[in-house]
Parts: C-alpha cells; structure tokens; sequence
DNA sequence: CTGAAAGCGCTTACAG
DNA sequence: CTGAAAGCGCTTACAG
C-alpha cells in the first residue's frame, strides 16, 4: 500500500525502456521527431499509468504558461458572463487557456493582488474586465514585459490595449435617440466619475449641446440596482421626461422604484438603458437599451492581448424595447 | 538596452552579497532563521529589482500550489457572484488563491479539460460549483488524490464531499408554504432531472402527497429565462393556482409571459421562486423565493475542501415579496 | 529517431 | 544565522 505517486516522465521512460528525452518528445506532441512506434508504446503506458504533466514544471523551462488571465471584479451590474465566453472562446481557439482571478468589490488590495499572482504565474496575457486601475496597478503592469489589456474601459491613452464600446459615442447616441422622440429634458443617473463614466457624461453633455438643450446635473451613483432605487426620487425633482440609466441595474433599479411611487413607465418616464443583458427583458415594462456586444469585447481583447489585429471599439445598438415613449 | 531578465533571487543573492538560500528564507518568511540586518538588505534590494517570484518554481518543489481551483459553468442563472465571494472571502483567510476555471455551458468537453487543468496545476483543492460530473469526471478527480467538493450539488452519496441546501427540504418548504396558504394545484415548473432537480421533485412529491393532494405533472425546463417564458402556456393548461418556479430566471420567464398573456400574478397565478437573487426584486412584482445563502454555501465548501469542519447542508430561508396570494 | 546532459528558479535538509 | 548542494519534473540544444 502506501501513499502511491503521482507518476512522471521518468515513471514512463523506466516502463517503456526509452529516455525521458523521447518520452518528453511524444507527450509534447513534437512530431517528426520519434518514432509512430515508440510514440504508441508512451502514450499506451502515460494512460495506464494515469500520468499527468505538471504544469509547474513545464512553465518552470518554457518560461511562460498557456494561460490568459482574466481579473474581475464583481461589479453590481452582470455583464461578465457574455465577456467571458468570448475570452474563453477565442483563448480556446489560440491554444490558450483562461484563468480567471477575483478582484473583489473594486477593492485595490484584491486587484493588485490580483496582477500579482498572474505575473508571478508568467501568464501569457493579463485581461482587466472593467477593472479602473490606479497609478501603482499600471506601473506594475508595464513594468512586467507582459501584454495586458482592458477589457469593458478605454484609458483614452492608445499606448494601453483596450477593447470596449466607444462610450462617449453610445451615450451621445443614446440621448439623441431621446431626442429625436421629442425628449428634451433628459437626465442621466447612476454613473461615477472613472473612465467610462466621465466618457459617457461626455458623449450625454455633447449631444445635449448640440441639441441647444440645458444639461440637468447629472445625478452620480455607482451602476447598481440600489443607485437607481434611490435615484428616482432625484430624477423626479428634476422633472425630466427621460433619463438615460447608466447600466441595466440603474435601469432596473428606477423602475422599480417608480412602480413604488406610482411613476409610470414610459408614460411619466422614459427610460433609456445602458447594457442590455438579459435584464432588460425581465423588467416591466423590458427596457430599451443600449445595447453593447460583450461577447466580441471578450474575443477581441484576446486578439489584442496575444498580438492579433483586433478593433478597438465594438460597435455598439440600439435594441427598442418598451421603456421608452415619444413626446411632443 | 536589449532585454530586462525578470531578477531571480540568484540576481538579490549576487547583489547583497549572500547565498540564494538565504535569500529565499527570507523572501519565504521563514521567521527566526535569519537576522533583522540581512532581511532588512534583502527586501530592500528585491523591491529596488523589481523581484517578483516565480510560482512555477515554488510550486514544482513543493509539488503542491497554494491555489484553490473554482470550476464554475455558466449556469443560465444567476448565483454565482455570491458563490465566489464566498469562497473567495473563506480561501483568503487560509491562506489560498483561488483560480477560477470556466467550463462553459455545460459542456462536457470542457469541464472535463477544467477538471485537468486544475490537476495539472497541482492545487490544493478542487471546488466544483453546480457542476453535474459525469463518471468519467469523477473517475479522474477520485484517482487524483487531490480533495474535491461539490459547491450547491449533493451527489447523494456520504463519501463525496459537497455543500448545498437541503434541496429536497426546500422544495417540500416551498410546497407546504404555498398549501398553507391555501393553494392545492400547485405545479413545479422548469426543472431537469439531474441531482439537484430530482431532489426538488421529491420534495414537492413528498409534500403534495402528505397533504393527500394531486400531483400534476412536472414542466421539465433548464432553469433558464427562455424555460420559464416557453412553459407559461403548460402552466395555463394545468389550471393550477401557483406554481413552484425551479429557479428565480424561470419564475422571471413565467412572469414575462403571464404579463403578455394577460395572467395576472399573484391573482391568477402564484409564483414561488427560488434562489432568492437579485432578480426578485428587480421583477413587477417582486418573486416572494426560497432564499439560498450561496455565500455560506462558498465559504463552508472552502472549510469542506481543506479538511476543515463545515456543514453539508446550508439552512435556506423564506423571503416573502408579492407574488404568492393566499387563496380560499 | 534517440539519449545524455544542462538548466529553468526555487526550497530545504544538512552541516557548520 | 548562513551556505553548499541536491532535487522538484520537465524541455531542448547538441551529438550521434
């Protein structure tokens, strides 16, 4: 009996009567390079035996693993889901493997944490899927040699791989949309300050002044469903028509609020969402959104990332739905 | 110029003038085997290089990672956020990282090359979440020496280590609830005949039939959004009074529909949902559910996988919101 | 097509 | 408290 070992090369060289070098060569699949004959022998007795590579091994001399690595945070909103299946798609197709690492709630000590772990993993390529980094995150990742990318956020700078919607775009045309359906005060709620926040405030004030429309303050939360509860009643002071919801949690979040205090929806309130998961469709009235393609945000990050040709902005549509009505 | 070398700790040695041994006592934090003096020199020259250790070869000689494997797949519900806080929160205070490996959508292939990984990888425990193994799976994890747990999926079967809710109890609760307040043709609607969803169906069985009444026939489905809108129609036809949705996406589903379709809920129709996520609030009306504690679930899975006590089964609560109607 | 040997960057008895 | 040395399980020139 005993405590029985894992099995290694030198296991199945000693059993099949050949050198590690030759096992090595056929677990490695390095075709053209032994044998079909010492090759069916190996992999006979790699099965027998139930060997397994030891990844730590193999990184230890190549230097490098097969593996992206994917920090998240967990966002109140829910669009994770749909980014990574395109990462975990694409990375698939480039022989990559994906882990996946936690960063918390926007908390800084879990995000560099985070980088760490993967730089210490010599992973192939670092993703940060709506991650805002601080300055000591960027200085640590530059300094590491290994390619990263945002996912889901433009820095603004094209010296730092990004793929995302363009937000400043979305949000001027979510508001035009308001617009062109007789909306003329129009608010938008539940957005923060970071990167994609202060775009999307952008492309919202943009396209109110070119509209010669007065901007309402915009009323700033942190994308969550709990934000937009508590907004509406700001929303109301503001007399507005419309409000363009920062994310489909806001969205969700006004809504139930109004059904609470007797607002209907569209009717009283127009309600513009930024996202369009599959929240938009449980709520009632569903919510027309914005609706951004974050399954090709995840494929193409892993294009940027591994040195591929890949856009930097994802186009993003306009999905109708029932949440919005016109005015005159 | 030319290229940076990643610093080992060969680089710091050479640099302040000590053995790599010493050095690694002191980078490993082996406290009391070496002196304040040269500590001090060394950290200091490791952060001047930028030193940044390389897991590959730790994990190779000490033939284990300090890393907890998270397989998750992407379940059309929701849950899962709550999960990896759980785990997350729980790994962080023993010590372990957690890596997180997709394994799409229950898909066998890739769950089984996940399973794989994460043997490779040499971790230090493997958690499973809403994963339904096949035999295949579970022949590799049981050969593998390394412990595994299953996170909300009780394999019905003492030697496989697992934390869920009691599932069969929660659905007999959920049935004894709705018939206490006065329903007695209550359906079950969405659900597989997997582990999990046979637990349910046996308690709803077992309630409906200590309380002598009628069984209707089960609506199988996914537990998907898409399963709960395509079965409202089956629920019509089986004139019952409420229904037990198998998770909060399906009962969100029912409710779309039953909006469209004119049913009014919960005057027409009841919904007991379960889960008790986010999207209960988020519907008109709110989904009175079987709350699951999904983080307790996370954390004690962590506790069961790294020899530590924990529960098997996580208590599971009512929340009462507004879609269940007393009925005489 | 195959093998011997060096080496990846660490840790850890062992000896001092 | 410190160092020399062996070793973790692989890969890969190099030589044949």
């Amino acid at each position: 009996m005993g405590i029985v070992m894992k099995p290694t090369i030198k296991d199945i060289a000693a059993e099949s009567g050949v050198s590690i070098a030759t096992v090595s060569r056929v677990l490695a699949n390095k075709t053209g390079s032994y044998s079909e004959k010492t090759a069916a022998k190996i992999l006979k007795i790699a099965k027998e035996l139930g060997y397994r590579k030891n990844s730590a091994a193999v990184d230890l001399v190549k230097k490098r693993s097969n593996v992206i690595a994917l920090i998240i945070n967990a966002t109140p909103t829910n669009f994770s889901t749909q980014i990574i299946d395109g990462i975990q798609q694409r990375a698939g197709e480039l022989g990559q493997g994906v882990i996946i690492l936690y960063a918390g709630d926007r908390d800084n000590t879990l995000q560099h944490q985070a980088i760490i772990t993967a730089l210490e993993r010599s992973v192939s390529g670092i993703l940060l899927a709506a991650i805002e980094p601080d300055a000591e995150d960027l200085t640590l990742l530059k300094a590491s040699r290994i390619p990263f990318c945002f996912v889901s956020l433009y820095l603004g700078t094209a010296d730092i791989l990004a793929v995302s919607s363009d937000n400043r775009d979305l949000a001027y045309q979510a508001t035009q949309y308001l617009i062109d359906r007789g909306h003329s005060r129009i608010s938008l709620v539940g957005i923060d300050n970071y990167h994609t926040g202060s775009q999307r405030q952008a492309g919202y004030r943009d396209a109110m002044a070119a509209n010669r429309l007065a901007t309402p303050a915009i009323l700033p939360g942190d994308y969550s469903f709990a934000a937009g509860e508590r907004l509406l009643q700001q929303v109301q002071a503001q007399h507005v028509t419309a409000v363009i919801a920062a994310s489909d949690m806001v969205a969700a979040g006004l809504l139930t609020a109004a059904h609470q205090r007797g607002v209907r929806v569209p009717e009283d309130l127009s309600i513009m969402s930024i996202d369009g998961t599959i929240i938009c469709q449980i709520t009632t009235p569903a919510l027309t959104s914005m609706t951004q393609d974050f399954y090709r945000i995840g494929s193409q990050s892993v294009n940027k990332v591994m040195g591929q040709p890949a856009e930097d902005f994802v186009p993003v549509e306009i999905t109708e739905r029932a949440s919005v009505a016109r005015v005159h």
